[in-house]
DNA sequence: CGATCGACCTAGATCGATCCAATCGAGGTG
DNA sequence: CACCTCGATTGGATCGATCTAGGTCGATCG
């Protein structure tokens, strides 16, 4: 129980020692070193004590680049990475990539970032691919019309989307996503719950797949409360202009006591029409968002959100490409994951909740 | 100039082809291959056209991991991805990664992000430094006590730190850092010139030398256009609660008409305590933050703020560590580049100016 | 007692590129 | 014509790991 660890004190020698350092000075093969390693049961308990001591002393570690000539893999994961558009309220991104980064981590990957190119979406997808500089992709961008997925399918590319293929039934891919209708319904389901009764929907404009989703959790909880939802759904660009001013419509024409978003960028045009009008959020009215953004947490008036679980779809993500690589049968094509809801000022009335 | 590109036109074979495979089919040696990809000004004209043209037949493309077994060399620059804390509007990593992203594939490298590990801040580092995985480091949580570029520098190890080495004078690695002082002072000028005297400063507690850097660049700037700042700062922890109280206090004690603070998460709690007192941004106070994060832009009043210029903090580090890779002589330790600032409603008063 | 077996270990071949030294042929020089 | 230079090309060695096949040795068994 050697507490000290001797590869981590003094400088790296110019050339890292290699396996047949550690052979040598261990007095066995190099075959013998690479089993103590990669099979520690192949080795007597003796053999592979020494051999290990030895290891530790030099502080040996396998060279990557080897390895992955040898055994034809690379224990990377690639993953194309696009910022957040500026001017919207979407910082999923960033959770997602550390909780990817964390999940491969676990067991024994890293995550290789590359750039993406609109003009070519497949391009770095091709090199990597071709130069066999990755094991597996995760996907992310998977909207309509993305030719990333079906492409890495025709080139049998491992890789798992985050993402549902909505409208491609031929898609024989494995997904993780998230349950967005699940989650409005929670969001409605909780508004209902505190009295609210003319709950409004802002949403994505109808060729969304993901926007018409998540709408459906609203309908759906409505109708199962046998409230209405006629003249209280409006669906426009996923700008904060657009949602303040279908809320500005919504509030004249149908007097809703709370409105349910599609985003938080959405929801914070809602929160400036109520500023607006002198009406406090949470008291007055209540504005629930989605995708718990930072924008959400840092609002004076904290936004109730809609948060994805993305440690969750992480996990999910690396788990199955794990099943893929190892050519396991994957037993499901599809996850679909369930979200929270992170409930602050803006659906909570400062006073005793009204019944009814 | 065959526009049609066969190299990306059907299913990829079970093992890529190989640089055998071409030297074979264009009736060259090996060695002529890989100089028709690495040095072309070999070959004859006429010969290198016969290898491409091969090349592009085959599709191939040279190994990864036999390259870098070969040349010693990963072109993969690995990062530690911390996540933005949640309950802050800093969501500067988003696009600094992306920056980084762009500015390396530029140059031909890819970034692989490894997760951090608060205990062992220098195991992610040692791993992949030990087992070659990356030719050089990105690092960029320079802040007070970490031990990660003084670590780096007795490993000789090639990195480059975003963030300067703020209490270390020993220090003697490349660095690339914005002058958040001047960029304060380009936010005080600009609210100055709108007339504004009475500026108000709420920056972090002042063992953070971040936060005093910005800060001189309030009082710099005040000095120099004889105004005073006596009573006029407050030094709290970074969350908005603690930015809306100091706001609260210096309105009642010293009356500013604008505030400038050391982020957008602080400047948010201005706003909180501004909208609690019926004051208007920008026509009643003015207020300026940093950072221009997404709340700043969705802000339904947006929120002015300082801007870091991340996407050339990306270029310069990819330089410098092209520089340091290639042994070339850095020309210099640290690189400071100059913010923007983003001007929104928050301090621009809707009617006109009001002189002095 | 020799054959067989299994646990443990070893030596050589191999992954696919680049480095190195050498070769080959054409052209220039005294 | 012998000698040298130089551009273009070549074949073998090499990077550091793992794979494959095979060897050693003591225990077991007919």
């Amino acid at each position: 129980m050697a507490r000290t660890e001797h590869r981590k004190s003094g400088t790296l020698p110019v050339t890292p020692p290699t396996l047949a350092d550690v052979a040598e000075r261990a007095g066995v093969s190099r075959q013998t070193v690479s089993n103590a390693v990669n099979n520690p049961d192949l080795l007597r308990p003796d053999t592979l004590e020494r051999v290990r001591q030895t290891i530790a002393e030099l502080g040996y570690s396998p060279n990557r680049a080897a390895r992955n000539l040898r055994t034809r893999t690379s224990s990377l994961i690639g993953m194309r990475f696009a910022p957040a558009q500026e001017g919207t309220a979407n910082a999923a991104m960033d959770r997602f990539v550390h909780s990817l980064v964390e999940a491969s981590e676990e067991v024994g990957y890293h995550v290789l970032l590359f750039p993406g190119d609109d003009e070519d979406p497949v391009g770095g997808y091709d090199n990597l691919l071709r130069s066999t500089a990755v094991d597996a992709f995760v996907v992310t961008d998977t909207y309509l019309g993305n030719p990333q997925a079906a492409w890495l399918s025709q080139q049998r590319a491992p890789f798992v989307a985050f993402g549902r293929p909505w409208h491609d039934d031929e898609a024989r891919h494995v997904w993780v996503d998230v349950d967005g209708a699940a989650g409005i319904a929670l969001a409605t389901q909780h508004l209902i719950d505190r009295g609210h009764t003319r709950i409004a929907w802002i949403g994505w404009r109808k060729d969304s797949p993901i926007g018409e989703d998540r709408r459906s959790g609203w309908v759906r909880t409505m109708h199962a409360n046998g409230l209405s939802t006629t003249g209280m759904a409006s669906r426009v660009e996923d700008v904060v202009h657009s949602g303040a001013e279908a809320a500005a419509v919504l509030l004249d024409e149908s007097a809703p006591t709370a409105f349910v978003c599609a985003s938080d960028t959405l929801a914070m045009g809602v929160l400036h029409t109520l500023w607006i009008r002198q009406l406090a959020p949470g008291r007055d009215i209540a504005v629930v968002g989605f995708d718990d953004s930072q924008v959400a947490q840092v609002y004076p008036v904290g936004l109730t959100s809609v948060r994805q679980p993305l440690e969750d779809v992480a996990v999910e993500i690396v788990r199955n490409l794990r099943a893929l690589l190892s050519h396991q049968p994957v037993e499901t094509r599809g996850v679909l994951l369930e979200p929270t809801l992170a409930i602050r000022e803006s659906s909570q009335p400062a006073g005793p909740v009204v019944a009814q």
